[in-house]
DNA sequence: CCCAGGTTCCTT
DNA sequence: AGGAACCTGGGT
């Protein structure tokens, strides 16, 4: 399981005697590199600093001191560390640890998961910028400029320093080097190297009385004798002295007020710098937190006997077991369970994690846990700026938040003494990271976290991934389930509409079936709302032309391009590419251009014209791109202003609103069909997911799925809710056909922009493949799904392992060893290879 | 012959 | 990854 451990010993906390540091660095070269330790750094220097480096002939780097030692390097000469940034460390022993075993374990390099893990904010690089010579005068040089070396002198005159970009810009061309060289060598500039810390702290201007103002009551008044007449400068002071009564409480003055709260109202700006060079106010500046404190509201409550129950048999499970499965319906109020548990062991002094997938972060579970936890909660959200996130960063290392809920890259947060993860909604596939690497699951890494923290993990579903299900049959994991809702809410009740019988019958209307028609409006009726769920954003699929069948494609991937109306554009939802929608057809010229398919979009404009009388919104990553569009939807949601909500899977999370009564499921079959071996285990969760949402307390939810295949087994036991069953069912095809958790995956990607050598070097990797002594099936290689991504060719391998003792390891070395010996070849030296432990 | 651009190698 | 040295081919 730990695939690679440092020896304790590399722990130690301080340095004594040793000459040397291996860093690691925020580079994806398989190693780390060892620097020489100056005499003068030796005694403060401790795993886990940030220290600066010099890598390369220039170029300045923050690296991690992973191990210090005293065995100096045999092939070279090592170079000194340069600086170290902290006082204390940025990253402890066992981050590093975690690391390792990350880089390991997903097959990346470990400055690859430094480089995810630190927030940027705590990572700084060097640019290298040029500047005028101060020794430097043109008419007394004695070399001749060219005209390009003259353009850039120029420029230097009305900016003190360049970047080597701004000269590419400024040139129009692309190899700058020789020509600054060139100027180096004429004494014209200099180079240097300039790193910037990229954290700043959030800095407020606050206003206060000035001291000999406050501290007199005849200097007040004469004051506003001053400003008699003045009314801008009087309305400013009287607003000062309302929030701030001086001579009550002079604390409150030397505090101040904030500046941008005084002038609030359209009070000018000059006023207050009047009175400010008059002496009556002065202006100062405060850090402040970008988190917000917020005071924690104890609320009692009480968990109902099957919330109670529930609990109690978690804690009894963690007392033998280290990972517990809490299998509990939509709406059984997990949240509540948690939160007692996070209270446990906060109480008992150690620190907790809930991970969340990134769109359940935005709603009401996070408000609800600030109002219990306050300002012990820290919030790490991928929407925050990086001076937010190096906040959290610094609020663990400090001690100030001992309990966070974040999205998966939270695990790297730097935790000392965790006693418990939760990670809620564990069957998310967003939980894996696909790109880049580390192409980590925050899952299962997590549980190997707790493991290195002697920490607990919780996994909290109402559909279990089948993986972390089956190591609860395994007896692996504890198990614990709730069956009912809570309060007792019922169950909704589902209807399956058939596509196919309602075309004979001529009743489908833009694509919707009665059945759909007749719920929605039900619903509107009694001021209901409805949430519409069709997994594909955009208008339409795609644009074809009548006449001779044409499609618009993307210029760099081999597939179609996606239409949206609303920009009137048809974009490639794999590298974002778009163009605008043709007159013509391009191939013939036919005006008969139609949209095939539908997108959320397409929907949302169906259904305003079959209920022209319903509110409408939409849902999905295009109109919640930005900070607030998800929040804005939502609180509109909220509060009525919607009745109709169309989206994507991102309506499956935390929309936990009364009202909703009607719950549509626009394609039953696109859900069904998805080319892989988890398609029946997604479809099974994504329908319970969005069916959840509907009904809650005393109205009974009304679930709509329209499908041309309503007979399809998979409906009856999703309609059942016969989880067992399905699983037993899958499980059987999983164990025959020889997929997960009966075997390990890992996949391999080999991409090249030539295609005949993606071909050729995926080939090649397969012979090589075919000599690794191990417990394998080796499948592929296979043109990806899609051959072409950023024109790139694609192959794909996926190599099954078993499970048994340590046949993934033995597979990875070997595999290193045939990947270094393949990329050395001439002919492969430009071959991409991505190597994707444990794909979703 | 020069250069702009592409290619390959190396980083401690 | 990113920089720099080395290579190449087209234009004079």
């Amino acid at each position: 399981m730990v695939e690679s451990l440092f020896a304790e010993q590399d722990f130690l906390e301080k340095n004594s005697g040793n000459n040397f540091a291996d860093i690691i660095l925020p580079v994806p070269i398989p190693r780390m590199f060892t620097y020489q330790i100056p005499p003068l750094l030796k005694p403060q220097i401790q795993i886990g600093q940030r220290v600066i480096v010099q890598f390369g002939k220039k170029k300045v780097l923050t690296g991690i001191v992973g191990k210090v030692h005293n065995k100096p390097p045999q092939a070279y000469e090592a170079k000194p560390i340069l600086d170290i940034l902290d006082d204390q460390p940025s990253v402890n022993p066992l981050q590093i640890r975690f690391w390792v075993w990350m880089a390991a374990y997903y097959f990346c390099h470990i400055g690859e998961v430094m480089f995810a893990a630190l927030p940027s904010g705590l990572r700084l690089s060097s640019e290298s910028k040029i500047q005028l010579n101060p020794n430097f005068d043109t008419e007394t040089s004695k070399y001749p400029l060219d005209v390009r070396e003259e353009k850039i002198l120029e420029a230097l005159e009305h900016k003190p320093e360049l970047s080597y970009e701004d000269c590419e810009k400024i040139l129009g061309v692309k190899t700058i080097h020789p020509i600054l060289k060139s100027l180096v060598a004429k004494e014209a500039i200099l180079i240097f190297e300039k790193v910037q810390e990229k954290y700043t702290p959030k800095v407020e201007t606050r206003i206060r009385l000035t001291k000999e103002i406050s501290e007199s009551k005849s200097a007040l008044e004469a004051v506003f004798e001053g400003v008699a007449g003045k009314p801008k400068q009087e309305s400013i002071l009287l607003k000062f002295l309302r929030d701030v009564p001086v001579f009550q409480k002079p604390k409150l003055n030397e505090k101040g007020v904030d500046k941008a709260t005084l002038l609030e109202e359209g009070d000018s700006e000059s006023s207050l710098k009047t009175l400010i060079k008059n002496g009556v106010f002065e202006s100062f500046k405060h850090v402040v937190n970008r988190i917000d404190d917020e005071k924690a509201v104890r609320e009692a409550y009480e968990l109902s006997s099957s919330q109670a129950t529930a609990f109690e048999e978690i804690k009894t499970h963690f007392e033998s077991k280290q990972s517990v499965l809490l299998h509990g319906v939509t709406g059984s109020g997990k949240t509540e369970i948690y939160i007692k548990l996070i209270q446990e062991v906060m109480e008992s002094g150690s620190q907790v994690l809930l991970l969340l997938p990134e769109i359940a972060l935005t709603t009401q579970i996070v408000s609800r846990l600030k109002k219990v936890f306050g300002s012990q909660m820290g919030v790490y959200h991928s929407k925050y700026s990086d001076n937010e996130r190096v906040e959290v960063w610094n609020g663990v290392l400090s001690g100030r938040f001992s309990f966070v809920v974040g999205v998966r890259s939270s695990i790297f947060l730097p935790f000392d003494s965790l006693g418990l993860l939760i990670v809620d909604e564990e069957h998310e596939p967003s939980y894996k990271q696909f790109d880049p690497a580390p192409r980590f699951h925050a899952r299962d890494a997590a549980t190997m976290l707790a493991y290195f923290h002697q920490a607990r993990t919780l996994l909290g579903s109402a559909t279990p991934s089948f993986e972390s299900y089956f190591n609860a049959t395994q007896g692996k994991y504890g198990y614990v389930e709730i069956n009912h809702r809570f309060g007792d809410a019922r169950m909704p009740e589902y209807h399956l509409a058939d596509l196919s019988a309602d075309r004979k019958k001529n009743l489908l209307k833009l694509d919707s079936t009665r059945m759909m028609r007749e719920k929605i409006q039900a619903a509107l009726d009694k001021q209901q709302q409805v949430l519409i769920f069709q997994n594909r954003r955009g208008y339409s699929p795609y644009i074809q032309c009548e006449d001779c069948g044409w499609t618009g494609q993307c210029v760099q991937c081999d597939v179609s391009l996606t239409y949206h109306q609303f920009a009137e554009e048809m974009r490639c939802h794999y590298c974002g590419y778009k163009e605008k929608v043709p007159q013509s057809c391009p191939a013939c010229g036919s005006t008969q251009l139609t949209t095939m398919g539908m997108g959320t979009e397409r929907i949302e404009e169906c259904l305003s014209l079959l209920f022209p009388e319903a509110r409408m919104g939409r849902m999905d990553l295009d109109t919640t791109r930005n900070k607030y569009g998800y929040q804005r939807l939502l609180d509109e949601f909220g509060a009525g202003q919607i009745d109709i909500l169309v989206g994507t899977q991102m309506i499956t999370k935390g929309l936990d609103f009364g009202k909703v009564t009607v719950v549509g499921i626009w394609d039953g079959d696109r859900i069904l069909n998805f080319p892989d071996f988890r398609a029946g285990e997604r479809a099974y969760q994504q329908i319970t997911q969005v069916a959840g949402r509907a009904g809650r307390r005393d109205i009974k939810g009304q679930v709509v799925i329209q499908s041309r295949n309503p007979d399809n087994e998979l409906f009856e036991k999703v309609i059942r809710g016969e989880y067992y069953e399905f699983f037993r069912q899958e499980m059987f095809d999983r164990k025959k056909f020889y997929y997960p958790p009966y075997v390990k995956l890992v996949k391999i990607t080999t991409r090249h922009a030539d295609f005949k050598v993606a071909e050729k070097a995926a080939h090649a990797l397969h012979r090589e493949m075919a000599t690794i002594q191990a417990k394998k099936i080796v499948l592929g290689p296979e043109k990806g799904i899609i051959a072409r991504i950023k024109n790139q060719y694609q192959y794909e391998s996926m190599i099954k392992l078993d499970r048994g003792g340590n046949t993934l390891a033995i597979f990875k070395e070997n595999l290193a060893k045939i990947l270094e010996e393949l990329q050395s070849r001439p002919e492969f030296r430009s071959v991409r290879w991505v190597v994707d432990v444990d794909p979703s």
